[in-house]
RNA sequence: GGCGGCGUAGCCAAGCGGUAAGGCAGCGCUCUGCAAAAGCGCUAUUCAUCGGUUCAAAUCCGGUCGCCGCCUCCA
């Protein structure tokens, strides 16, 4: 498989460090306020690709960082007059239920800043002793131009680096204006560890370099990331693992590209904040969002929209569908080895696209393709021939993780008794009661099919 | 100022040198007691625009127009 690296800015072949396994580390939220439909975006795309590792037989070791001591947890906690913990609990709750919802697997391990402090310092100090970095005023700062490769990532210059509002604003005093804080000095009123160099807490990019460093290595294959981290927080967290370890610190650099709303940017003021519990609650499913997210190519800006959501959904259904349809094929008989030819095509032209730095466009056009094809000749079907379908979608599922394993659970005989009340109205020509159940079914959210072999249902 | 991206049917979206995937919507049809659901069929001589290279270009090169992102804590 190829993807597109950051770092070289090139499309590049996939080679992993240790044969067969991968170590995987994805930026995790800041837990300041809930996540909304743009960090799930990334957090869906992550997902993606490792379940397309592991689909391809690598064995994963993912890594996501959560950051719960920042400026902006800090900020919050002393606005509502709480511990920083009790704000930051609650916003990893709600990290955990959005993913939860969108069908993305847990990874290995979600380490919390806060709870590895003592790494961070230990980072600090090697950085202090090989001379990276200098302490100012109770704080640590790491000096840029003590590292030659300072701008790769992000295709800068760093004397080219536009001082704006920002740096000015900077209550800390550095030596060199981009140089970036690795420990900020105690504050009054503000959470702070006990360390070498002074009372203090850690900043945001030394975080992702020491988590990553003790559960991953100091060398690991993939790292991911909205793209607005590329500059400065991952150019910066090469610089530190990098002058610390001696040696490279990631091999492949994928970044997520940002989604807007109805064409604009996402902003609260606009009013077009959307997180994925507000969608949920207009009664869009889950799995829509995440067939919408990842439809689009995760370099290009997804223009999300309601409408784009409902085209999702309906998308799905044909898939559903399908999967639904070959649940219900009860001919016995021989596999259609043309049938089994076209599955196994497909599947490797899926897999081949997927392979291409993550084509899900061409990928789902495979797989509706097939579907098409299938579709005609469904009465047609053996169950050998069903069981084979049903064995593609898996595999194309376990990579897309759009289906959810209980959209068809087994018959329920509750509702095969109202079924075949009903049924038995038809016959004598009752049609009012029969349309009557019909409509009580259809209020529970159960659709009945009345299909030339037979009645069929099936969930909403 | 610096770095970068995009413009393909009503909408979404692949294709990246060999003559326009797929999805949604729409229209027609099949099935049906009627519906619903589902299924089937149809739907871009053309890829923002102008010019160039080539036997061949949506795909490469140059110009123009339009839209957008990033440049210190925002996924």
């Amino acid at each position: 498989m190829r993807f597109y690296n950051t770092l070289t800015r090139r499309l590049e072949e996939f080679r992993e460090i240790e044969k067969g396994k991968v170590g995987l580390y994805t930026c995790g939220p800041t837990v300041y306020d809930f996540p909304h439909i743009g960090n799930n975006r990334a957090y869906v795309f992550e997902d993606l690709v490792k379940r397309f590792l592991i689909h391809s037989g690598y064995a994963v070791r993912h890594v996501m960082n959560i950051t719960d001591i920042d400026d902006k947890t800090i900020r919050k906690a002393s606005e509502l007059g709480v511990p920083l913990s009790a704000v930051t609990q609650k916003f990893i709750d709600a990290f955990h239920a959005d993913l939860r919802a969108l069908n993305v697997l847990p990874a290995d391990v979600y380490p919390r800043a806060t709870e590895h402090i003592p790494e961070m310092v230990g980072l600090i100090s090697q950085l202090l002793e090989k001379g990276f970095a200098y302490e100012k005023d109770g704080s640590v700062y790491f000096s840029i131009g003590r590292f030659p490769n300072y701008g790769r990532l992000a295709n800068v210059e760093p004397e080219s680096l536009k001082l704006g509002a920002a740096v000015s604003a900077d209550e800390y005093e550095k030596e060199a204006v981009q140089d970036f804080a690795l420990w900020k000095g105690k504050k009054p009123g503000e959470p702070s560890w006990p360390a070498p160099f002074g009372e203090g807490r850690p900043g945001w990019h030394i975080e992702c370099s020491a988590m990553s460093m003790k559960y991953l290595g100091p060398h690991f294959d993939i790292h991911m990331g909205g793209v607005d981290n590329i500059f400065p927080h991952h150019e910066n967290e090469i610089a530190q693992s990098e002058c610390a370890n001696g040696v490279a610190f990631v091999n492949f650099w994928l970044h997520c590209q940002h989604l807007i709303i109805d064409g604009q940017k996402m902003s609260k003021s606009l009013g077009n904040f959307y997180t994925l519990s507000d969608l949920l609650g207009k009664g869009h499913a889950p799995m829509a969002v995440r067939y919408l997210l990842i439809a689009t190519h995760y370099r290009k800006l997804l223009n999300f929209t309601l409408e784009g959501l409902e085209m999702a959904a309906q998308a799905l259904s044909r898939v559903k569908n399908f999967v639904f349809s070959l649940k219900n094929v009860g001919t016995e008989g021989e596999a259609d080895a043309e049938l089994a030819a076209a599955v196994q095509a497909s599947l490797a032209a899926f897999q081949k696209n997927m392979a291409d730095d993550f084509n899900v466009s061409g990928a789902l056009g495979e797989m509706f393709d097939l579907i098409g094809k299938v579709n005609p000749r469904l009465n047609a079907l053996s169950r050998a021939d069903a069981a084979n379908l049903l064995g593609y979608v898996e595999r194309v599922n376990s990579v897309l993780g759009i289906l959810e394993p209980d959209d068809q659970g087994p018959l329920d005989a509750e509702i095969e008794a109202r079924i075949a009340l009903r049924e038995k109205a038809r016959r004598e020509k009752d049609y009012a009661r029969a349309d009557e159940i019909r409509a009580e079914l259809k209020a529970q959210g159960i659709v009945l099919l009345d299909t030339p072999a037979g009645v069929k249902w099936k969930k909403e």
